[in-house]
This record gives structure tokens, C-alpha cells and sequence, in this order.
DNA sequence: TTGTAAGCGTTATCAC
DNA sequence: GTGATAACGCTTACAA
């Protein structure tokens, strides 16, 4: 065993084999655990290897086998409060398994989606977690294996929350807290999230609440000027909202109205953003189960690159209701200005 | 110029090449630019490769060049509410410039965080944008061109916001409102942003009015309790906080106790995070210019990228005060109960 | 169990 | 201007 401590390069496999006195392919095999190494060699190995402060060449290895050794998370937009804790849950979920995450943010943009798309193909990720934008057509999928959060898309891997059981527990909380009639502000019509929390939402209400009436608005705390008024005018004693951050638009906007929540009106949100609990009134909302929703895709990545020709896989996890103080029970009817003066 | 419309495999350059009637070495002096070519023969090269949807292959190209084409970006903690916009800013920047992003987010562990550098190093970035944990000591400085954010570090070329701009500029306000007893709520004491913000305080508040304590909490929300309780008997009419986070905890916590923010007492935070204007009174804070804090980082790497040699830089950003509902005027002193009965 | 050698798809060096 | 050709560092038949 020579002894050569540095050379000016970074090592390289045929490095460590020289100095351990065996061939790369020995050196390879003990590495990687791919055969079955003498005792002997393959501590040799492992101490050349140490001591050469050997780190490998993932640009090499990919070449050669074809995988890159990172996954991409292509997703709309960090700013979204949802979206960090996800981004974070599948990261960590990647590296566990020594993966690395490769991130595209398309700041709601089309272009930058496809772009980012293509971004990803291009460094080979071995697989690929995407949200994708709401409302998106036709997106070609990507050629790596993929799985596909919040959206049904046929073909692909799906992980998503149940939303259908969120929306049922916003109406039976309705009921029980005795109210006759709801107002629904939901997402964006063509968000299949919005989809599937209204149709848990009605169905959870159908005979027992009247909906008052429906409104879709974006995601956003802004909330538009026609819902703000509709809102803030409404006999509805309970407000379910699209998500939280419509939820605090609707707060913002009933305060600024002078309708007290939840004593005149209860609004509760969806997502369980961090924002949630600090607004005052603190919301109630239906929290997603986030990190098990990041490691379910990253998971259901891996399997599927165990095995390719597997058929598509859809996740569905729990939400559970998160009660805080922005609901109550409904008011007398005495409590309703426009009720009386009608 | 044959005609060979679908090969079962990836198209490669060779392919490009053979489709074009040339040599490799022209399709890649071609496709890169790299060196001058006959309209004639760049023209086919293009036609080709565009027909066979050439996309080019980063691993290969990464083994023979050495540069990977990935940017990386470590930070402490997506959850956080300070990072996801920049992280959207250094994203959007990197990929601007052709670069993809790796992300690392450590969850605020320090062997996460010597790991996650680590990684990055393995997967051959061609630079890396660093968020350190607060406090970091000796962690061994990444290989590749490493741009700090928010920490001053030897050798390093570094992006800060002007943290002692900010202090200033709240002392300023502190003055302007009348106020003569001000209680600092620092952030971590070993973060280098609380120093720099407490001497900008400091310096501006000095003789003109007194400093009645100074605490260092934790950047969250959960204020630790003796903090809670030094901030709802002192008698000061302003509270600087260390970070919006911590003004918002702050805010609860003086909630809870019946006083009223800013009638009796003001309270200012610092980093404009999106909460900011969404708690209740809405928070003045100091605002970073957060989208230049990403540019600027992203084009630091890429300037040491072009020249190694050149002397560590360090750029400081000017920050603005943005102010909002949760300071006001100091209050006359018979409106401290405290001061009355001592 | 170990070694030899042939690539993986590019780019860079050299001749032409 | 253009074309052979040799790496880059690794994995993996295949041979021994």
C-alpha cells in the first residue's frame, strides 16, 4: 500500500484502487456493496478511500448509469403558505434517501412551468414531484417518472388530500354548531381541490344548511370587491371558505365591515397555513396531513422506479378538522340587522 | 441529409451529427457556439437537431467541463417565513441565467445543514448560495464559490441586508413618536443580524431616550415566558423586536394581558415577512428588498464564477421602513398605571 | 473473488 | 472551418 497523502486533484476511484493496490473495478465493487469483496481487499479499500478523502463523481455516475441521483419539485409558487411545509417535507423525505431536490418555483406562470419542466428532463432528475398550476391543459408529461400532487391526472402517479372528507367535516361542524344557513367561498372554479371540497361541503349539507350562495374568488387574502360585498351584507351565519387564505381575506374584510366573528358570523378556512393559527380571531380550519402528503410522493417515486410498469398509484390521505375560535355557535336570530329591517 | 425521424433511444449528439452530415465536433461547435461555422453547415446542424429533438445530455456534458450547470441553495428552515421569498427570488435568478437550484433545508440541524453542504458538493454545483444556522462556528467552507446570505464570514463573498440602517431607521420612529423608554426584544444573541440591528438601535436611540432592558429570544412565535413577562409589566411605551416573528408573539402576548398596541404601547418589528400585515394591529416592520437580496447572491457566484481570483465581495442592501397600525404616539404617562401606583 | 477493458455523451486538442 | 480522436470518472460485462 503506497502513501500518498495529497495530490493536487480531488481523488478519483482509480486513485483510491492504486493506493489500495487493486484494480478500480475492486474498488467500485467495495463501494458501492454491487459484489462480494474479500475482507481483506475491501478494507484496504475503505481506509484508501478515507484517507484520500474520496467523494465520487455523480456526473460520472450518472453518465454511466443513466441516474442522476436527483428528484425535481416543480411547483407554483413558494409564496403560497402551503406550499413551504411541503417543499420541506418532500426535500427532507429525498435526502433521506440520498437523494437530492432539485427546485423549480414558476411564480404562477405557464412558461416558466413548461420551462421548468424541460429544466428538469435536461438534468435528468430520476424523478419528478409536481404540482401543477391550476387549470393546466394539455402540459405534456414529463418523460421521468412522476408523480403528481393535488391534481388528478390520468396516467401519472397522484398523491392528494382528502378533500371531499375536509369539506364534510366543515358541514358537519356547520350543523353542529346549529347553522341554517352557509355561505360558500370557495377557490378558483377550475382548482380540482375546490371541486372536491364543495362537493363534500354540499353533500354534508344537503336538506340540513341552506347554502345561501356560492362564490368562487382566487387564493389570495385580496379578497375581490363583488365577494367582499356579498359577504359582508349576507343573512349566512357561516362562511366556509376555499382555503385559508381566502378565510383571512373574508376575516379582514368583515372587520373592516364591523360584523364581529365569530359572535354575528363563523368563517372557517382550509390548509392549516401557519398564518391560521395567528390571525385573530385564530382560524378554524381542516389541516392536511403535510409531511405524510411529501413523503408519500417521494415514495411513490421510488417505487416506481423499482418498477416502471407498475399501474399508477393515487394516495389519498386524512385531513382533520383544526378548531380554533373563528366559529361559534349560530346567532339568535334577533342578531341579524338585515334579517329584522326586511 | 438522411432521413431517420424516430430512433428508439434519446437522440444524442452523434445522432445530431450523422442526421446532419457532420462531424460531432461541428454539431457541438455549432449547438454551443463555441467556434465559427459555415452558415451552410449551421444551418443543418440546427434543422437536425431540431428534428430529432436534440436536447443535449448535463451529466455528459458536466463529466467532460467539470461545471454541473446547478446552482445549490442550503438553508436553515423553509418554514421560516423570512426564506421562501427569497428562495423564489434566488431560484427565479439562477434559472434566469440557464442555472438549475438544488435546495437543501437543514430544519435547523447543524448535522443536517454539514450534510446538506455536502451533498451539494457530491452533486458538483457550480456554486452555492448558503444560509448558515445562526451561530455556526467552524463548518469548513464549501469548495465551489460560495455566496453567504445574512452572515458575515471570512473569504466568502457575502449579501446582507443593512441591518444597522434598520435599527436606525426604528429609533428614528421610536424619537418621532415621543417615545422616551424603549424595550428591546433582540433575536438569538449569537445571530449576527441582532447585533448589527441592536447597534443601529442603539446608536440611534443613544441620550434621546432609554433603553429600560434587552432581551434575546428565539426567532418564533412562543415567546419564552420571562420574556412574556417583562413585556407586559415594563413601563416603556415602544418595543423593538428583533424580527417581525418575535413582534408577533410579542403582540399575543400583550393581547393577553389587556394592553392595548399602540394606545399604550408600540411595538415594531423587522423583516417585513407576508404576516406582517395580516396580524392585528398590522405590524410596522422593516422591509428587505428581498428579490435583490436573491439577484444579488445568484450574480455574486456567477461573477466569482467568471473570476476566481478577484476579491471577496460584500454586498449590503438598503432596507426602508414600512410602517403600519402597531405604533403610534407615545402615550401621556397617566396612562401607565404602573408608573402611577410605584 | 478479482482484473481488464469497453463504453456512457460530451468537449477540447490537435491536425488538416 | 472542419474533422478525427482522446479524454472526463465511473460502472459492468466478461474473462481469469
Amino acid at each position: 500500500v503506497s502513501d500518498l497523502p495529497a495530490l493536487g486533484r480531488r481523488a478519483t476511484l482509480r486513485d483510491v484502487a492504486a493506493a489500495a493496490g487493486v484494480s478500480p473495478a475492486t474498488a467500485s465493487y467495495t463501494l458501492n456493496g454491487t459484489k462480494p469483496v474479500s475482507d481483506e481487499l475491501r478494507r484496504r479499500v475503505q481506509v484508501a478511500a478515507e484517507r484520500l478523502g474520496y467523494r465520487g463523481h455523480r456526473a460520472a455516475r450518472a453518465l454511466r448509469t443513466g441516474r442522476s441521483g436527483a428528484l425535481g419539485l416543480v411547483l407554483p409558487d413558494l409564496t403560497n403558505p402551503f406550499y413551504p411545509a411541503l417543499a420541506q417535507a418532500i426535500e427532507a423525505r429525498a435526502r433521506r434517501f440520498g437523494y437530492a431536490l432539485m427546485l423549480v418555483d414558476c411564480g404562477s406562470a405557464r412558461a416558466a412551468e413548461r420551462r421548468g419542466l424541460r429544466l428538469m428532463a435536461d438534468h435528468g432528475v430520476d424523478g419528478l414531484v409536481w404540482i401543477p398550476l391550476p387549470g393546466g391543459g394539455d402540459v405534456e408529461r414529463p418523460a421521468c417518472p412522476t408523480v403528481v400532487i393535488d391534481r388528478s391526472r390520468t396516467g401519472a402517479d397522484t398523491v392528494v388530500s382528502d378533500d371531499v372528507a375536509g369539506g364534510a367535516l366543515i358541514a358537519a361542524r356547520a350543523l353542529e354548531l346549529g347553522h341554517e344557513r352557509v355561505l360558500l367561498l370557495h377557490g378558483p372554479r377550475r382548482a380540482t381541490a375546490t371541486r372536491r371540497r364543495r362537493q363534500g361541503l354540499l353533500d354534508g349539507l344537503l336538506g340540513r344548511a341552506a347554502v345561501v350562495s356560492e362564490l368562487y374568488v382566487p387564493f389570495t387574502t385580496a379578497l375581490p370587491p363583488a365577494a367582499a360585498a356579498t359577504l359582508v351584507v349576507t343573512d349566512a351565519t357561516f362562511v366556509a371558505c376555499g382555503s385559508d387564505v381566502i378565510a383571512i381575506g373574508a376575516l379582514e374584510a368583515l372587520r373592516a365591515a364591523g360584523r364581529r366573528v365569530p359572535a354575528e358570523v363563523s368563517v372557517v378556512g382550509f390548509d392549516d397555513i401557519a398564518w391560521a393559527r395567528l390571525v385573530t380571531p385564530a382560524l378554524t380550519t381542516v389541516a392536511h396531513a403535510v409531511s405524510d402528503l411529501g413523503a408519500a410522493a417521494v415514495d411513490l417515486i421510488l417505487e416506481r422506479l423499482r418498477d416502471p410498469q407498475a399501474a399508477p398509484r393515487d394516495r389519498v390521505l386524512p385531513v382533520v378538522l383544526v378548531p380554533r375560535s373563528s366559529d361559534g355557535p349560530a346567532p339568535e336570530k334577533e342578531s341579524h340587522p338585515w334579517k329584522a329591517t326586511s
